[in-house]
RNA sequence: GCCGGGAUAGUUCAAUGGUAGAACGUCUUGCUCGUAACAAGAAGGUUGGGGGUUCGAUUCCCCCUCCCGGCUCCA
């Protein structure tokens, strides 16, 4: 975002709260920052409020805008600031962190309760006023709302935020607006908007039939239907395949284990609270699996004596369940389970991680190439956070992690990945890099990730014996590349806008005899695609051509096979490709073809 | 879980303090069709559930359930 355009929505932000307070002057204001599209701010109102109040503080702050004021900033003391503040808890807050860290930052004062860092010394705080609005701010603002556009900025929606994100305070009110420079970036942002509304995940996989959710099995318990069951099946045997190209060997896992596996793991002291239980009526404790890692650790014990076993990279596309508040599940991206991962855990010598790691990263390249669809990912560098407020989270030496974090450093330097930091991201066994993307809704996602594990082989005495026959802890890399491959499809979805590439359809075409003279025709040409393994079917039923051809379009199949009295007699099919419209009459050479060119799975 | 908003036919949506209507879909019948909607007819609703106010509630109020947008979390 550029400087302007922060300063105008931070601007806008100031105007909004000043727009508040003259609705309920009694309002407590919290923080105003700017996000990726705009704004929001906090309140906690005296009155009761709804979404009516959104257009009547647009109002407010469109004239504000018009009178033209000016931001002024200005230098005062704690004192004075106390002063002006009096009567707003949250900015006496800000203030009393400001007076004692020199900063608002969470993060920062952990890190100066921690003593890993000097708190600075300020005496002066710096205040803006617009009007008679004054806010504690430490500045960024326009000169005038004259800069504004009146017609680029949309109140959008309320929301509820717990005060500095944590959920023992109390719980605001944030008020979220969109901004732009001008008229022309907020419309085409709304329609963004709009276009997200009809072409997310949730509401095309009802439209196509690849999910369904019933409240009867529960909140983030997804059922693929037959639809969904077959991309599933299609991303899985297209990753088993590649993987075994690189070395990989699968295994099964079974879906419960007893609770020593995880106390063992050392999972269960960081998420017992976060794995559903099942009590066996014999008295002992399992949990559903939430990840498949100490299974494969168990797997390792079995198979690996000694440096000439190494490396192990075992895979499965294990299924795991994991605790979700009810209000938190999400079609099919976020959700209880299962969540069928690409998994997989790759044992190596301290000296081979930096092979395997880097060939991880091809695999990690070659798919995403075959895929097309998934563009515009960036990598983040996932560290530890060893002075924030989960700090105890990480384990084992500082050393090791920062060697680990290096050699992914060197190989994303030698693959000329840019990097894009993520303190306090890392996994509690070691730093991790993630692959992300943005859905439909310009929200960030982790789509794919390769973790370095320096803590767990210690921990479940994962031992092999080296070339001097002393004993050695291997080191791990946990990786998925497509993540979880329901919430892939999800991607999928939201990627294509429903229009899945031939070989991931689960329908790949269908075939539309005219009349019923024509359906024998139609039949021998569905045995022979199907022989061939393509996933095609025969439309015969009452309606008109046209009318198929429009439900065809409605469910985005991609090949209409049209045949009629011309194409009997000279043994063809006229092609209809989806958004290329009528082809005429092919060959069926030419559309098989066609279809082996594009209908399999890229090896 | 918490804050806010919702829930009307299978779906999308309308209407109303006096007991509900359209389109699409479904079913039936007729039509044998050449590249984005063939015609006619019918069925389909305890207006999410429970309670209250009222002569009367789907409409107003309360509770619950579920859905949506956020917060928090994501090994």
């Amino acid at each position: 975002m550029n400087k302007k355009l922060e300063n105008l929505r931070h601007s806008l932000a100031h105007l909004l709260a000043s727009a508040v307070l003259k609705i309920d002057p009694k309002a407590k204001l919290g923080i105003g920052p700017t996000t990726d599209d705009g704004f929001y701010y906090d309140f906690l109102f005296s009155i009761k409020i709804d979404e009516t109040i959104l257009s009547k503080l647009e109002e407010i702050m469109k004239d504000l805008i018009k009178k033209n004021l000016k931001f002024v900033g200005k230098k005062v003391s704690f004192q004075e600031a106390k002063k002006i503040f009096k009567g707003q808890p949250f900015k006496l807050e800000l203030l009393d962190d400001l007076k004692k860290y020199g900063t608002t930052d969470f993060n920062e004062i952990q890190l100066i309760k921690a003593k890993k860092k000097k708190a600075k010394k300020i005496s002066k705080v710096t205040i803006y006023q617009t009007a008679d609005f004054i806010d504690l701010c430490r500045g960024g603002h326009i000169k005038n709302t004259k800069e504004i556009n009146p017609e680029a900025f949309k109140l959008t929606r309320i929301a509820g935020a717990y005060w500095r994100g944590d959920e023992k305070r109390p719980m605001l009110t944030r008020i979220y607006g969109v901004a732009f420079e001008t008229q022309k970036e907020l419309d085409e942002y709304l329609q963004k908007q709009e276009m997200a509304e009809k072409y997310n995940h949730r509401v095309l996989g009802e439209k196509l039939k690849i999910f369904m959710i019933s409240p009867l099995v529960g909140k983030g318990l997804p059922l693929l239907l037959p639809k969904g069951e077959i991309i599933k099946n299609i991303l899985v045997s297209y990753m088993r395949k590649k993987e075994e190209k690189f070395g990989y060997q699968y295994v099964s896992s079974p879906h419960l284990a007893l609770d020593k596996l995880y106390e063992k793991s050392g999972h269960l002291k960081f998420y017992e609270n976060e794995m559903y239980k099942v009590l066996d009526p014999q008295g002992e404790r399992f949990f559903l699996k939430p990840m498949n890692c100490p299974h494969h650790h168990l797997i390792y014990q079995e198979l690996v004596k000694s440096y000439k076993d190494l490396p192990l990279r075992l895979a499965e596309a294990g299924q795991v369940y994991r605790v979700e508040k009810s209000g938190e599940t999400y079609g099919l991206m976020r959700v209880r389970g299962p969540i069928t991962q690409n998994d997989s855990h790759i044992y190596t010598s301290k000296d081979n991680l930096e092979d395997e790691f880097s060939r991880v990263l091809d695999l990690l390249f070659e798919v995403y190439n075959d895929l097309e669809v998934i563009k515009n990912y960036w990598f983040r560098l996932s560290l530890p956070d060893f002075s924030g407020k989960n700090k105890s989270k990480y384990g084992g030496d500082l050393k090791l992690w920062q060697w680990a974090s290096r050699i992914i450093k060197k190989i994303c330097l030698s693959k000329k990945i840019n990097l894009v930091p993520g303190v306090g991201e890392a996994a509690f066994y070691g730093p991790k890099l993630d692959m992300q993307i943005k859905n439909i809704y310009g929200k960030e996602e982790t789509v794919a990730t390769i973790q370095i594990d320096i803590l767990v082989p210690k921990r479940m005495n994962l031992v092999y014996l080296d070339n001097k026959n002393k004993n050695q802890h291997p080191i791990i890399i946990h990786r998925a590349i497509l993540g979880s491959y329901e919430r892939f499809i999800g991607f999928l979805l939201e990627a294509t806008f429903g229009d899945l590439p031939l070989w991931l359809s689960p329908l790949q075409g269908i075939i539309l005899p005219i009349k019923k003279d024509h359906l024998n025709y139609a039949l021998k040409i569905l045995n022979l695609l199907k022989s061939y393994g393509f996933r095609f079917e025969i439309w015969m039923n009452e309606e008109s051509l046209s009318k198929r051809i429009l439900l065809a379009e409605e469910q985005k199949i991609p090949l209409v096979l049209i045949c009629g009295d011309k194409e009997v007699k000279n043994k063809t099919l006229s092609l209809r490709i989806r958004k290329k419209g009528d082809l005429g009459e092919k060959k069926l050479e030419d559309i098989i073809s066609l279809l082996n060119e594009k209908g399999n799975p890229p090896s």
